[in-house]
DNA sequence: CCTCGCTTCCCGTTCAATGAGAACTTTCAC
DNA sequence: GTGAAAGTTCTCATTGAACGGGAAGCGAGG
């Protein structure tokens, strides 16, 4: 754009601005989206028109804005996440039926794990992720699961960066992880014991792009049990069978 | 932008881009992309660009675009329609259970139906619509039902506007439309015998924002029935008794 | 070897985007 | 009722980012 006084591309803004919303601030004003975006006023106004003629925000009567139905319907025609859900959605329910805890399938995005799915089971324990947020690599078991099957650079810029601590169990030292990364591959499985909460305990396994062990992954399937849960080994053999059943419902790997 | 040849806004551009993919065109080379939304190449070159660093697209080692994770996760953070298909999707599953055919959940997006949501019997008869397709507002019973209780420009703007003669049976003729519409207002319901195609049968009723006669309709719950089943009235009120549970777990439509 | 289509790089032109500011409206506290 | 605070809608001069034609590079296919 003209005499952007940060050197920053238009879509870099539009992007920054639909960002400000959350699951928690699905409507604001304006003014909010201008402060929290860092935008000029009279900027963040005319680029929130914007995006509303475009119908990628929406404007109620009361003048908040809200995420756009377009940007939805825009998003649901044809992205990857679509097929994994689908595709993910039948051995989940199975997983959810005989282990009744949080069930969850994440994606690696940018450096976090992006949750994709999720059923939650109303008796279940408390949760913190919910769908479309995002979790730390080093300190969740889908996180481990997905760092470990990653690129080799991917996996050293999250190993080497600032490892931040959730609980006392929590993975800080890049030496370890990179022993548990090891021992993730080696067992097909992660199990983690209080590293993001001291209350539970995450199982994952890896979802692979089509059959056999050398499909690349492509999300994590995981799930929270309480910590006093037992038998954490059996629940990842139930994991691993639904992760069978998703990855020959994928179309093969070579693609991605 | 500088410069546009056409004194389009950067914003609308980068819709456009997005807005050739479908759910049949998942994967696209940059130079299709130019072609379908009618942009120079270069100008498609860069705004492809633009949109895989902000992560609205991604780029496989192929070079061919698709569109990116960070689109889905935005558009998941908190779009009324997310309420809508929570709130939405049990009793659509009772639905389905009991009629065992298409259920589909559609609401009014600038002149057309959008498909949010869709349950559908793999027994059931062959399908047109997908989930975030779109359908024509006067030949569809959701259509026919959100008009009726759209904004009286909006329906009159429909209405006088070209009404596309699908099969014999389309409505065709303004005044015919504004009858059907009365017609559904009066009763709560849609009843479309071969109005898309010849073979089948849509019923639909409005879904309301909160509980009351005069809460604001803000979807149409529809299913779609083989053209000789006989009691579409009994499917009727199967979809308005699910219609009543939906709208009573949405917030009170005084907000929209 | 040549052709054809896609992609990438280059570069002069230009006007859309920009953002400070002022005026106006709404909201709320007292 | 009055005043302050916050949000919104304008205006407008400035300017560099976006633009797009063109050429060069790349690769597949005949």
């Amino acid at each position: 754009m003209a005499n952007s006084a940060s050197g920053e591309s238009v879509t870099e803004r539009l992007v920054r601005v639909l960002a400000t919303f959350s699951s928690d601030r699905t409507a604001q004003t304006p003014s909010e989206i201008a402060r929290r975006a860092h935008l000029p006023m009279s900027t963040a106004h005319r680029i929130v028109e914007d995006l509303t003629t475009a119908g990628l925000l929406d404007r109620d009567p009361r003048g908040e804005v809200r995420l756009g139905l377009r940007l939805w319907e825009l998003a649901h025609r044809g992205s990857e996440v679509l097929r994994l859900r689908e595709a993910a959605r039948g051995p989940m329910e199975q997983v959810q039926a005989s282990i009744r805890e949080h069930t969850q399938l994440a994606v690696l995005e940018n450096g976090e794990a992006l949750i994709v799915e999720r059923l939650s089971d109303p008796q279940a324990g408390l949760n913190i992720a919910r769908v479309a947020s995002r979790l730390p690599l080093h300190a969740t078991s889908s996180g481990l699961v997905l760092l470990a099957h990653a690129p080799d650079d991917v996996r050293e810029q999250v190993v080497q960066g600032p490892l931040r601590r959730h609980t006392a169990h929590t993975l800080v030292d890049p030496q370890a992880v990179r022993h548990a990364l090891a021992e993730v591959r080696a067992t097909g499985w992660a199990i983690c014991p209080g590293m993001v909460s001291e209350a539970s305990t995450g199982v994952a396994v890896p979802v692979r792009a089509g059959a056999g062990r050398g499909a690349p992954v492509v999300a994590a399937l995981s799930v929270v049990l309480p910590r006093e849960a037992e038998a954490p080994r059996a629940v990842a053999a139930v994991l691993a069978r639904a992760a069978r059943l998703i990855s020959s419902a994928l179309p093969d790997g070579r693609a991605a």
